[in-house]
DNA sequence: ATAAATTAGAGTAAAATTATCCGATTTAAA
DNA sequence: TTTAAATCGGATAATTTTACTCTAATTTAT
């Protein structure tokens, strides 16, 4: 409900991308990485419409990074790869049928859209650089 | 991949035992918040299980909460209601597989584990309280 | 006793995810 | 300017997960 495999395969391209000087074609990340080509490729396509990395076309072509890691929040590498905001519940789709309403929607139920705004912020603060830079306990 | 509607539907659940005095069964929670009556009770009976709710069998029975709120983690009712730790990826299925071994794993890419580590803290902290009684921004 | 309620597990249906295919377009380099 | 490398995009198929149902047994207050 939150985080998928375009996502996991979001976050190991960009660690093979930033340790590489020059762009890499979905071909070669799909055989180091070991993920079906198409389906990469429609990922790394995802990050390049959302400015989170670059698309190069033509030969010797591929993908590079554009923005700085410091500046890239989990939060948006999710949303470029899954094409929509992570939501930790589908709260909007009782309203109508429930006679009650005493389960409906996140404005019914405020604890749940306070969760999925802790959610939220937890996401956007965390940035790439800490992921990939941060010491193992 | 992270969270279902089982674990939603055991928050809803464990918001309106908090605020009742006595039992309440499957039966009556599951009209009350409109959720399938057997997919429910069996989402109450992990609950019970993990000790978080306390079932009362028998007539007049129903499940009551059993700890007090705000030692109860998100973390915790997520086991219990989904039967499994929350996992943000499923960092394990390849190892055998890829002969690169460059995906391999939460070990071998060590910020997979880092960002699992991160989740499991951010759920282990939030306790139902903060939830239930956080005013809203 | 009896009715109300939980307990248990297997099985099914629906939905979302994951992946494939194919052709078109772009572009660097020979 | 030809060629090959690479991205793009839409439709669709396969797989997996989620969501839910059904049936039957067991427990227990009244």
């Amino acid at each position: 409900m939150l985080l998928t495999r375009a996502s996991e395969y979001a976050l190991l391209s960009i660690d093979k991308l930033r340790k590489s000087d020059r762009p890499l074609g979905s071909e070669h990340l799909s055989q180091e990485l070991c993920i079906p080509k198409s389906f990469l490729a429609k990922i790394l396509q995802n990050l390049a419409r959302n400015d989170i990395l670059e698309s190069h076309r033509g030969a010797q072509g591929g993908f590079s990074i554009k923005k700085n890691l410091s500046e890239m929040s989990v939060y948006e590498i999710i949303i470029a790869a899954e094409g929509k905001a992570p939501a930790v519940f589908d709260c909007s789709q009782y309203m109508q049928t429930c006679p009650h309403g005493s389960i409906g929607g996140c404005a019914i139920s405020p604890f749940l859209a306070t969760f999925q705004g802790k959610v939220d912020n937890f996401l956007k603060d965390l940035t790439l650089e800490q992921l990939f830079n941060e010491k193992e306990a």
